[in-house]
DNA sequence: AGCACGCCGACT
DNA sequence: GTCGGCGTGCTC
């Protein structure tokens, strides 16, 4: 039993350790080991019998799982992952685990059990359709990538759990992905009333101890169903069958901390070394998963009408070009007209605060982030200036530093100043606004969301968090204030997630009466972006973003790869920057296309100077390559980091 | 990533 | 004379 067995410990290093133990741990075991003075939890990934040379093997402290918690599948996909991401394998298999201490049982799901409804509903054809394509698929040996496509209240998740259910009675396991925290106890609570199985839920805002208690329940075969955010894509499932990827535009699937994996990229490397099928599904998906349904890498399945009746809601574009209120005359007409019948309305804004910029109204000065190279934004509440990245704060002021003058002001609007002027109007409406302000705690935005759906509160009004898969009945008008606000980011998905919003936000409206309003406000009644969501055109859109992608050679028509380097100090940081591409262009004629080093669009965060490096290419794999043959010899400077982001989807 | 060891400036 | 800066090197 005794011998010896190699760690790999959550650093960023390429290498394994190997130690003596009694009791050889098998690998996917978690133990601590002594590491250079100090005692590290680290994850076994192999053992020997011989003692190895050169060296002398120190031996293990403790072993945690006396069963493995990381399947042998889990620990080559943590291998892959390392290779695909830039990362350790240590790393990656540390970001798979739960890191806890000790178990603790999970707090039951509360409340009462909801109605149980265990007979499937009638589906409709393109259900019916969709469903038989999915199960016919994946009972012979080819499991498939399918791709649900259809509007909010197409039926979706009707084809999700009739392929669950068929992927349960041959006895393999589920992961169901949602993007947010906040979904995973409602479709937990769908998944039991209709398999009476209880099934395990993951997101990070559980304690590691309840993390690790759902991972065991999952490994001992007692969970076959895992429903969870975007680390819950590596549960340890026995007999994986189908992985559902819900609400696949969505941003959240991928991380934002090393290594930067994305959940959909995870999900299809699983899905087929694992033999299972992989179902993605929204109405606006990503234009990569749409451009891979066009050239046949991913079925699409359609579902074309609302199950409920009804079409889309109408929405309608409101010209605010000659408005003087963030409100328009329109939009308070018709909230008027919602109140008084008695219904309910969302306000959807993509700003915090009160207001964005101040600025001094005679010499133009702007008061920014002393860490950061964004503006401040007023929080009328707090009576404070804030950074939204570093969280810095000031005192507001009335006089311009640069010049005295007292003519300052603040200029745009956000949901704090949406809210006074929408208080100022409906007087007499119970309001209430959610973002990640007012939702600090938690349980607060349940509470939020279950007075709206309650109907006690009239008007609601939020940012993003609002506008996520969450449906309301009595919900019957939404403005969304100001539609442009994405376009401008130096991105080039600002079209994307301009018309997505657009699209999602309106989904939510009329899912329950057909005669739902959507208003959208903005300054560019023109721009085709906003005329094709507010028609409906989803083809017409992806259409043109597909060409304007294919025209300026961005993703799905290239790869790429952002390098950002770090630090405190600005010359050193470029010093960095530069040297880092010099080595990408050493070495042979560069593969593909390398872009900078130049300022990031947000050139400081948090008093760190940020440069950036854009690597493009056709297939990906030339420039990955490249970086891999200059990474080993690259040492930065102490207090300077680099932050690899394979595939960015934001590139500020 | 930490945390050692190691060699040059302003302080009890 | 010591405390402490952070450069380089190692961790089984």
């Amino acid at each position: 039993m005794a011998g010896f067995v190699e760690v790999a410990f959550s650093l960023p290093l390429e290498r394994t350790f190997t130690y003596s133990c009694d009791t050889t741990p098998q690998p996917g075991c978690r133990v601590i080991a002594p590491f250079g003075g100090r005692s590290l939890h680290g994850v076994a990934v192999a053992t020997h019998h011989d003692a190895p040379q050169g060296y002398q093997v120190k031996p293990l402290e403790r072993v945690l799982d006396e069963e493995p918690l990381l399947t042998p599948q889990l620990l080559e996909l943590g291998r892959w992952m390392a290779g695909m991401y830039f990362a350790s394998w240590g790393e990656c298999l540390g970001t798979m685990i739960p890191n806890a201490k000790e178990e603790r049982r999970v707090p039951s799901l509360g409340g009462g059990d909801p109605e149980p409804n265990p007979v499937p509903i009638t589906p409709s054809a393109a259900q019916a359709s969709a469903i038989r394509c999915i199960t016919e698929g994946s009972s012979g040996g080819t499991a498939g990538r399918y791709f649900l496509y259809g509007v909010t209240g197409s039926g979706k998740t009707e084809v999700f759990l009739q392929s669950a259910e068929h992927i349960l009675a041959q006895g393999r396991g589920i992961i169901y992905l949602v993007p947010e925290i906040a979904l995973t106890h409602q479709v937990a609570e769908m998944l039991k009333s209709r398999f009476g199985d209880t099934a395990a839920i993951l997101h990070s805002r559980m304690t590691p101890s309840q993390r690790l208690g759902e991972w065991r329940r999952i490994r001992r075969g007692e969970a076959r169903m895992v429903i969870g955010a975007r680390s819950a894509v590596f549960a340890p499932v026995q007999h994986l069958g189908l992985i559902i990827l819900d609400e696949e535009h969505e941003g959240a699937y991928k991380a934002g901390d090393r290594p930067r994996y994305h959940a959909r990229q995870i999900a299809m490397k699983r899905c087929s070394s694992e033999q299972a099928t992989l179902i993605m599904g929204s109405a606006t998906p990503s234009v990569e998963a749409k451009h891979l349904m066009d050239t046949g890498g991913l079925q699409a399945l359609h579902l074309p009408e609302r199950i409920s009746g009804g079409g889309m809601p109408a929405l309608e574009i409101v010209d605010m070009r000659r408005e003087k209120e963030s409100l328009s005359q329109q939009l308070r007409t018709e909230i008027q007209e919602t109140l008084q019948s008695g219904r309910q309305v969302i306000l959807f804004l993509n700003r915090r605060g009160f207001s964005h910029f101040f600025h001094c109204r005679s010499c133009g000065y702007e008061m920014h982030c002393p860490h950061c190279s964004v503006g401040l934004t007023l929080h009328k509440h707090r009576g404070r200036m804030v950074c939204h990245y570093c969280g810095y704060t000031t005192r507001p002021i009335d006089v311009c530093p640069a010049c005295k003058s007292l003519d300052v002001g603040y200029s745009g609007f956000g949901t704090e100043h949406i809210e006074d002027e929408v208080r100022r109007h409906f007087p007499q409406a119970s309001i209430d606004r959610l973002d990640t302000d007012s939702a600090g705690r938690k349980g607060v935005v349940e509470r939020i969301l279950g007075d709206f759906r309650s109907g006690k509160t009239d008007i609601l009004l939020g940012t993003q968090m609002v506008a996520k898969g969450l449906n309301f009945p009595g919900l019957h008008l939404v403005g969304i204030v100001l539609a442009d606000t994405g376009l401008h980011m130096p991105d080039f998905r600002a079209a994307e997630r301009t018309f997505t919003l657009i699209t999602q936000v309106a989904g939510r409206a009329g899912r329950y009466h057909p005669d739902g309003r959507v208003l959208i406000q903005t300054y560019q009644p023109d721009n085709p972006v906003i005329r094709q969501a507010a028609a409906g055109d989803v083809e017409g859109f992806y259409r043109t973003e597909i060409d304007v992608r294919r025209m300026t050679g961005f993703p799905p028509f290239s790869r790429m790869i952002r390098l950002v380097v770090r630090g405190k100090q600005e010359q050193s940081v470029r010093n960095a920057a530069d040297e880092l591409s010099a080595r990408l262009h050493s070495g042979g004629r560069f593969p593909g296309e390398c872009m900078g080093p130049s300022e990031c669009p947000l050139g400081k965060i948090a008093g760190n100077y940020r440069m950036q490096i854009l690597l493009r290419s056709r297939s990906g794999g030339d420039i990955h390559t490249r970086l891999s043959q200059v990474l080993p010899g690259f040492k930065l400077p102490r207090g300077l980091h680099l932050e690899i982001d394979v595939d960015p989807i934001q590139l500020l």
